[in-house]
Order: structure tokens, then C-alpha cells, then sequence
RNA sequence: GGCCCCAUCGUCUAGCGGUUAGGACGUCGGCCUCUCACGCCGAAAACGGGAGUUCAAUUCUCCCUGGGGUCACCA
């Protein structure tokens, strides 16, 4: 049994989009799951739309993800160079190879040309699609006033029969040799097509199973009749459907965020977004949650559904709340820190003791990292932002007296814990015949600011009773004032 | 249009000839309750259509329909 090694080849144009990095998952798990390699390869040989910047985001990208690869950029490895135009070297050879295998051709074609039999075929058929290129070339007859003159390499491809594989999601695929053209395999300056490029790096890199998105399908018969045309058996192949957009059409930015990194700033976490989309397509069972051990020993191809899958952003939501709480506390604060300082609390530290305690209770009611951030907001501040509707509901003359005769309990309250704090704060509605609907609305937003936070006396435990006393006290005046400027107004 | 792929609740899916067609998200009820959540309980919700094979089709075959992909000196 051959050692398994699989690749991820993106192509450095933009972002790393999410279908991407399910692709990348994919390989990754089946890579870790069999002790094998993920080799990263930079497709960067579309030099018009490539860019360093977009290298590194994509590395960023996974990173950040978790999915680490053996070999590729910025760890080297023994196939490389990693990236497809630095090894423009190899794929002459190849070239060469085929050349005299009688598999491709040099064709001295102009760019005239082919936009004038491009023509003709639009004129005779009406269609812009459906053009094959018949190169006067293609027999060897035709002999070039100089054979360096600009020209690419074509493949001559066979015009009958049919090419197949099994593919390990989609089963057996076979197609008809009379729809291929002869594509061109090399540029005239040297720089490889898709096909060609990545056809002789997974050769020569030794990948054992190609695993690509299924636009990717159409590619695979040329690829495989590389490999024969250079006596090489071709890996397996695995396609995996695409990400869909809630219409149904590829997912793209106007559907949802795209790009990996997008989402690390949204506060997600990486595991929940390896969790997403690992279950994107693939499932295990009833079992909707994942760690990263299990979706390793868990995953496999037989598994993975030939169905596109439509991308559902409540149920990332939901896959990344469960994520989120299955942290520890401790690793939450942490993991909170960059959302804190995007709004001001950039002092606060991890094991801050107001957002330890604040942490349980405000993951219940979280998504994101920035809504931990927020949640915990209004414990670790100085002074209280108050949501304006809150303010306006709450603060009024008719709820100042109870805030001060809450404001005054509580500085007896000893020790100023959740449980004493609300057997005396439940005694003393009792004596005085109130209800929690008398008052905890304006003690809540008085101690917080908003109208929403987790229960009154966790949120006083964990403000204190320093901080309640005064918050509740300059509730009250703030209560009293608003009812006098009313009066005035 | 040619070629190829795909088809179970709104969504992600389980199912691999005989099931009350299961789970999850979402939705809708209810419980809990100081707000908001969490949690718990319950409900509605699917095999695209037509032939065929078979004692029996969601499951196997074919056709139709629908959706997607692709037809570059992009990847």
C-alpha cells in the first residue's frame, strides 16, 4: 500500500474563499487520518491575477484554520519548488516528453488566427461555445519557417474512444474522447495551462488522490490522458459538490462571507468553522458536532454526499455556539482578548476577574467571540453605557425609591454572593410586598445599561458590591432627575 | 446548444428492497423564568414526474423534468 499524499493547489488571486477551505479539509483529514501528506502547491502561473499578498492570506488562511501541510510554501519539502513558476523548468521537460511521445504538438498558430476560425465557427453555428481548434499543426506536416517563433505546445488529443475513472464521491464517470480539443498544455513563454501544470505536479509530486471541487469534473479526462500519454497510472480522483448560495447558484460574497479569514474576524472560532464545513457535505451519523480528533477518525469518502450543499448561515451560527461552549472559560477570556480591545477594552486581561466570572454566563447568551466582547462589556467599564431605549423605559421618578432601598440592602449584604444577595433581595420584597416586575428592570438597566443581561444578582456578584451600591445609587438619581426634567419640559 | 454531474422535510442529511422514512438547524407551540438566553417537552414539515424490474420500491434500470458544472494562449 502506497502512502497516501494528497494536495490543496489554490491560486493566489484574492481571498481564501470557504469552499476552498472545505477542499483543503477534505485532504487535510484524509491526510492526518492515514499518517499521510498534505502537500500545499501554489497555482500562481496566471500571472495576471496573482499576487503575493493573496499568498500570504491564503496561508494565513490556513493557518488559522488548523490545517497544517508537510510540505509547500515556507517549509520547503522534497518535490518542491512549491510554487507552479518556479518550476516552469520542469514542465518544459515534460513538454518535451510528450513532443516525443507523439502526444502534443508545437503550434505556430497566431492569435489571428484562432480568433478568425473562432469566427468562422460563430458565423456557421451561431454560438460562441462548442469551438474546437483545428491546428494545421496538429499532423507534423506543416513545417515552421523558424521553429522558435512564438508558439505554444497543444495536446493532441484522441478523437474517439472514452476516458473514465471511479471517482471515490461521484462513482463511475466516463467521457466521450470526441468533446476534447487539443488544448494548449504550455504558453510561449514557457508558462504552463491548468491542466498541464497540475497534471505534471501531482506526477511528480507523487499525489496518490487528486480531491478538487467538481468544476474541476470536466479537467479530469485530459489529466488522466496525461498521465497515460507519459506511461503513468493516474491517482484517484474524489469531486467534491460545490458550496451553494441559499438560490442555489455558487456561493458568493453577495450571498454570505466567503472569505476564511472574515470569519476569524467576526469572533468564529476555527474549530467550529472546520466543524461547519466539514458537515457540509459529509456526515457521520446522527453526530452534529465535532472535534478535530473525531472529524479525523471519523471522516472517509463514502461518506461525503455527491449533492451540491447550500450554505446555511444559522447553521454555522449554531454549530459555532456549540463550539464556543465547549471551551473552557479560561480559554474563552483568552480567545475574547483582540474583540475586547476592538471596543475599547484593550487593558483587560485574560484573567481579569470580572470577566472570568462574567464569561459562564454570557457564553450562554453569545454567537461570536465579539458578542463574548460585548456581553461582558458593561462588567469590565468604569462607567455604564446605557442603551437609550432602557434609559428612557426605566429610568423614571416611580422606580428611584425601590433603586435606593436596593442600593441600601445591598450594603449589608454579606458575603455579596449570588445566593445571599437574593435571599435578602427576596426577603425584602416580601416585607414590602413587591415583585421583581416592581423593580429588577430599572436595577437592571441601572447596574448595566441594557435591558437584556444575565440574571439580576449573578450580575451583581459579579460587579460587586462596590460597584452595584453605586450603580443602583446613581441609578436613582439619574431616575429622579429625568422625572424632574420631564416636570420642566 | 454539446458533454458531464446531481435529485429525501425550507436547509444539512440518515437510509444502501420490506422503516410509524430517523437526526440536526430553522419555524411554531408549551414548560422554566427578574429581562435575555440556556435547557427541557411537543408539533408541523420530504422521498420531483412517468414507465420498468420485483411478491415488494425512497432504495435497482430507463425516460422526462428540474438544478448545477464546463466548453480560454483563466484556474
Amino acid at each position: 500500500m502506497t502512502d497516501v499524499r494528497v494536495r490543496f493547489a489554490p491560486s493566489p488571486t484574492g481571498y481564501l474563499h470557504i469552499g476552498g477551505a472545505r477542499t483543503a479539509l477534505f485532504n487535510w483529514l484524509w491526510a492526518r487520518k492515514h499518517g499521510g501528506k498534505l502537500v500545499l502547491r501554489i497555482e500562481d502561473t496566471d500571472r495576471e491575477r496573482s499576487t503575493e499578498e493573496s499568498v500570504q492570506i491564503v496561508l494565513d488562511s490556513m493557518r488559522w484554520l488548523g490545517l497544517d501541510w508537510d510540505e509547500g510554501p515556507e517549509i520547503g519539502g522534497d518535490r518542491g519548488p512549491y510554487f507552479q513558476t518556479e518550476r516552469v523548468g520542469i514542465y518544459a521537460e515534460y513538454a518535451e516528453k510528450l513532443i516525443a511521445a507523439g502526444a502534443a504538438y508545437r503550434c505556430y498558430a497566431t492569435k489571428e488566427e484562432l480568433a478568425e476560425a473562432r469566427a468562422t465557427h460563430k458565423a456557421a453555428t451561431g454560438q460562441d461555445h462548442g469551438f474546437r481548434f483545428q491546428s494545421p499543426w496538429r499532423d507534423g506536416s506543416k513545417k515552421p519557417d523558424d521553429p522558435d517563433a512564438r508558439h505554444v505546445i497543444r495536446f493532441k488529443a484522441p478523437a474517439t474512444g472514452t476516458t473514465g475513472w471511479t471517482d471515490l464521491v461521484k462513482g463511475d464517470i466516463e467521457y466521450p474522447n470526441d468533446q476534447q480539443q487539443d488544448q494548449v498544455l504550455v504558453r510561449p513563454d514557457g508558462v504552463p495551462l491548468y491542466n498541464f501544470g497540475a497534471t505534471v505536479d501531482d506526477l511528480t509530486m507523487g499525489i496518490t488522490l487528486v480531491a478538487r471541487g467538481d468544476d474541476h469534473l470536466v479537467n479530469t479526462p485530459v489529466q488522466i490522458m496525461l498521465y497515460r500519454a507519459l506511461g503513468q497510472e493516474p491517482p484517484a480522483f474524489a469531486h467534491l459538490p460545490m458550496i451553494l448560495g441559499p438560490d442555489g447558484q455558487k456561493l458568493s460574497k453577495r450571498h454570505a462571507s466567503v472569505g476564511v479569514l472574515e470569519y476569524r474576524d467576526k469572533g468564529y472560532l476555527p474549530d467550529a468553522v472546520i466543524n461547519y464545513l466539514a458537515r457540509l457535505g459529509w456526515s457521520h451519523g446522527d453526530q452534529e458536532i465535532f472535534s478535530r480528533e473525531e472529524l479525523i477518525e471519523a471522516f472517509g469518502w463514502d461518506h461525503v454526499g455527491a449533492t451540491g450543499a447550500k450554505y446555511d448561515a444559522k447553521k454555522f451560527a449554531y454549530v459555532q455556539e456549540e463550539q464556543l461552549r465547549s471551551l473552557s472559560d479560561e480559554a474563552i477570556c483568552t480567545a475574547a482578548l483582540p474583540f475586547l480591545a476592538e471596543i475599547g477594552l484593550g487593558d483587560v486581561a485574560a484573567d481579569d476577574a470580572r470577566l472570568l466570572a462574567a464569561v459562564p454566563h454570557v457564553k450562554l447568551r453569545a454567537t461570536s467571540l465579539a458578542d463574548i466582547a460585548d456581553g461582558s462589556s458593561y462588567f469590565l467599564r468604569d462607567e455604564v453605557v446605557f442603551d437609550e431605549k432602557g434609559r428612557r423605559k426605566f429610568m423614571k421618578p416611580k422606580f428611584a425609591a425601590h433603586l435606593t432601598s436596593v442600593a441600601e440592602l445591598c450594603q449589608g449584604i454579606e458575603p455579596f454572593e449570588v445566593e445571599p444577595i437574593g435571599d435578602a433581595i427576596k426577603a425584602w420584597m416580601e416585607a414590602n410586598e413587591l415583585t421583581f416586575k416592581h423593580w429588577a428592570q430599572a436595577a437592571r438597566v441601572a447596574l448595566s445599561g441594557r435591558t437584556a443581561t444575565p440574571g439580576l444578582f449573578e450580575v451583581m456578584a459579579i460587579l460587586g458590591k462596590d460597584v452595584t451600591v453605586a450603580r443602583l445609587s446613581a441609578g436613582a438619581k439619574l431616575a429622579q432627575e429625568a422625572g424632574t426634567e420631564t416636570e420642566a419640559g
